[in-house]
DNA sequence: CCATTATTTATCTTTCTAGTTAATTAACTA
DNA sequence: TAGTTAATTAACTAGAAAGATAAATAATGG
């Protein structure tokens, strides 16, 4: 199943601090590998490892400018993840008025999908 | 910091397919050990070591009743995979429309932390 | 007490991960 | 062309993860 390959690839990536500290950090911008390693006490062939691990993970693209490879955040993983824990939102949202606003919204958004 | 460590141990209990599928399991209702391993190939003992993983990043708990060790599922960690990506939301919801409602939306919403 | 059922622990193997340093490739610049 | 900057690849190590089988623990029922 794709789905299941794109899930292991991304939250096997998420996993890691420093790539969720990567992924932040794209989410303001573009940036190059090194602007990216700035922050961590750590080598850059280390953080050169981070990206492949992201970018196989389909949460990063990388283009070319000059010698920089420029980075930038790739978020369709990100939605799968966010409809995935979705289906369990009724378990955190234990009480019974917010559970009500969750199944209402649920109408209203199946109303507006009807439209 | 407290909260990194809950997402690093979701996510990387998350990564593996078996245990989401015991997560799916668990959300039609509590389960022994035998239980959860019925649909899967697998040795007893690993799918032990499966609920172990999930036990210690606080996605399931664990009863007793007789012999039986029932299963259930916890949505705690759920909840902070859901509240981490739900940054990113604008990142694949392209459209201007829906990027203005999303902007809207956060202006009610409180300051938040690091990755 | 002994047997049965449910589950875990011990031990071992194989594979994967995250980091290191050193060497290499790629593109610009003087 | 030589030198500099950006980034990757190679080679290695230490530790974690996922699986197996066999043995141990826990609780129940005759």
């Amino acid at each position: 199943m794709a789905k299941a390959d794109t899930l292991n690839a991304a939250f096997s990536a998420l996993a890691d601090p420093t790539r969720r500290a990567i992924i932040a950090r794209l989410a303001a911008g573009e940036a190059t590998v090194n602007e990216l390693a700035e922050p961590f006490d750590m080598s850059l062939p280390a953080i050169s490892k981070h990206l492949k691990v992201l970018e196989r993970a389909g949460l990063i693209s990388r283009g070319r400018n000059a010698q920089w490879r420029p980075c930038r955040l790739e978020a369709g993983p990100l939605k799968e993840i966010a409809d995935w824990v979705e289906r369990y939102r009724r378990f955190w949202e234990e009480s019974f008025d917010q559970l009500d606003s969750y199944l209402m919204q649920i109408q209203h958004k199946e109303k507006s999908d009807d439209a």
